[in-house]
DNA sequence: TGTATTTGTGCAAACGTTTGTATTAAATAT
DNA sequence: ATATTTAATACAAACGTTTGCACAAATACA
């Protein structure tokens, strides 16, 4: 580990006091053209790279956010992560990314991490256990600029921004309607969980506009993987259910759901349509119509957003909400006409 | 933002000096018990959270390392993203994370922000342009551990971790042999990269040992993703090309190939056989036959080398080349049998 | 009782910057 | 020519820690 080059260092070497460096490096206007060049040719010469936390020190605040994610290597997350990069790196910021393992306790050391990194400002999804602020409440009484995405609590007020979830559902159940489709199963996730509840009013809501009946029967509560997809579809068949379409509200089960139809010789879409929610990459290679969630734009806007509160240095009582609007994408598996 | 508590304004609190309670902090064995009792109440009380820009000025050191990787939102990448993070907080260590975006100049860039953060160690993958070590000569010269993982220079010594691709493509091949494929087509990717090659050359071992003559026609080199592989079976088909199985350097390939055999209503796996490479996760969902390349253990692997290096400060010329024996997953898409 | 040792604490320098103020030299005004 | 302003640079303090050294009090040893 050879010795770090030092302003102090090129100041010796110029004949100069390295206040002057430091300026000429800072671009400051006191400094004359020809020492500046003097300096930066120099600095470059040694290899001259800034100690950031000499700097940080100084200036008493650092140009790094954090984020916070359930995980980081799940497809919706290393989205939103990449779009709070391009954001963040655009702005001069640097990310320090976590994970909480969907666990309350990671969450609340991550958030310890953070803040004695001295962040300037927080962006996270909780996990799913969290069920209130304790895990970060230092956040908030330490009042850095904060923003939640995707997952939040509902009760708490805060800069959020989320997806429309129930005009996503909304949107495919109008178009399986559109395309002929009459009885359409609902697979849903837990309705505990505020995405599924909001998606199920989407898709109940559409029906109503309609005036298809609400048939209860065709609700089925799962966990949304695609071995559910096909029990479900099998029990269906077993129980001679007579339905033309299935809403998924995730896309492994939408999946599964195929997998099952086409086993039993079943044709999609002509004589069931299929759709889920999500827009995994596997539905563009399979042609499942499904919601795009424009992850990646939704860490651009939770990094925008936060960034504001951080340049504004307001961290007033005004909270921010922004939605996100879903994208219907429609595939074959649901085009019958 | 509150002024944040530092460690005078707990000794000032205390009567004591500033000293005391830095070493009372760090647990020092100079202090009475006494003192520290009280000093870590009043932290606690005050809310102390240590400025982490002092400490790690001044020991010149911090425990973050850095990580490289051409796009945080590759399914491969976030998994040794995954693999990393798991490792480095085991060891108490943080990780800044930087993308390339497959672009030199960006790399470049990433080499010079982790530097200036003083990180303790380098893991990275190149990006596709990267040619030679020009983009991260400062990390050489600074002399500060390095380790490279997946995607390396074959004219650079140094710490690597590596799938052997070579054998990975191996088993795929006599896999297809031994289920009774005889004519076995192979996609490849651009053959100057050299994971490509080493497929290659375990795909030729393979038929060598099993007295299966090489066809070099058998070879078709693209870019391996769905619609080349389309194209490729398209192209097949049209020159009547007689094959019996098709093993793809890609698994996007080899969906492309599989749904462009179902639309001719040709069989898989019972009149052609496919496999693909990497274990993309749509492969599990489509009963894809592909190899395993354990991402996430290359990201332990890889930080757990870059860690060993960093606590012993051993920046010794002794390199090591970690190799990861990826494993094939026989799925339904090439069980003839 | 006096000296040596141990134990705990205080003092001050250092890490590498930034930045307010002082100083010098040059340029302009009187 | 001298006084005043301006421009460029130098000096020094500060950011919040860690840590070598000095010191005082308490204990041990002769």
């Amino acid at each position: 580990m050879t010795k770090k080059v030092t302003i102090k260092d090129i100041a010796r070497e110029l004949n100069t006091n390295y206040s002057t460096v430091s300026r000429a490096l800072n671009d400051s206007p006191k400094i004359s053209d020809a020492t500046k060049q003097s300096v930066l040719k120099q600095a470059k010469l040694m290899g001259y790279q800034p100690n950031s936390f000499a700097q940080k020190l100084k200036k008493g605040y650092s140009n790094t956010i954090g984020l916070i994610v359930p995980r980081i290597n799940r497809v919706f997350f290393s989205n939103v992560i990449h779009g709070v990069e391009t954001i963040a790196k655009q702005q001069g910021f640097n990310v320090i990314i976590c994970q909480s393992n969907e666990s309350v306790k990671d969450e609340e050391d991550n958030v310890k991490t953070l803040l004695s990194n001295n962040v300037a400002g927080i962006i996270m999804s909780i996990s799913k256990e969290t069920q209130n602020e304790s895990s970060f409440q230092e956040i908030l009484t330490n009042k850095i600029p904060f923003v939640m995405f995707d997952r939040a609590l509902n009760n708490l007020v805060s800069n959020q921004v989320v997806n429309n979830n129930f005009k996503g559902a909304y949107e495919v159940t109008e178009h399986l309607i559109k395309q002929g489709y009459q009885k359409i199963i609902h697979f849903s996730g837990p309705l505990y969980i505020n995405i599924y509840q909001d998606r199920l009013n989407g898709y109940k809501k559409a029906l109503a506009d309609y005036q298809i009946a609400f048939n209860p029967d065709f609700i089925i509560e799962n966990t949304l993987t695609k071995d559910k997809g096909i029990a479900a579809v099998e029990e269906l068949l077993k129980q001679k259910v007579d339905f033309d379409a299935i809403f998924a509200s995730g896309d492994y089960s939408a999946l599964g759901a195929i997998l099952c139809l086409r086993q039993h010789h079943i044709l999609v879409p002509e004589q069931v349509g299929v759709a889920g929610f999500a827009n995994e990459p596997f539905t563009e290679l399979l042609d499942i119509t499904s919601v795009e969630q424009f992850s990646t734009e939704m860490g651009k806007s939770a990094a925008s957003l936060l960034l504001e509160k951080v340049q504004r240095k307001e961290i007033s009582d005004q909270y921010q909400n922004i939605e996100i609007l879903p994208q219907l994408i429609i595939r074959k598996s649901t085009q019958k006409l």
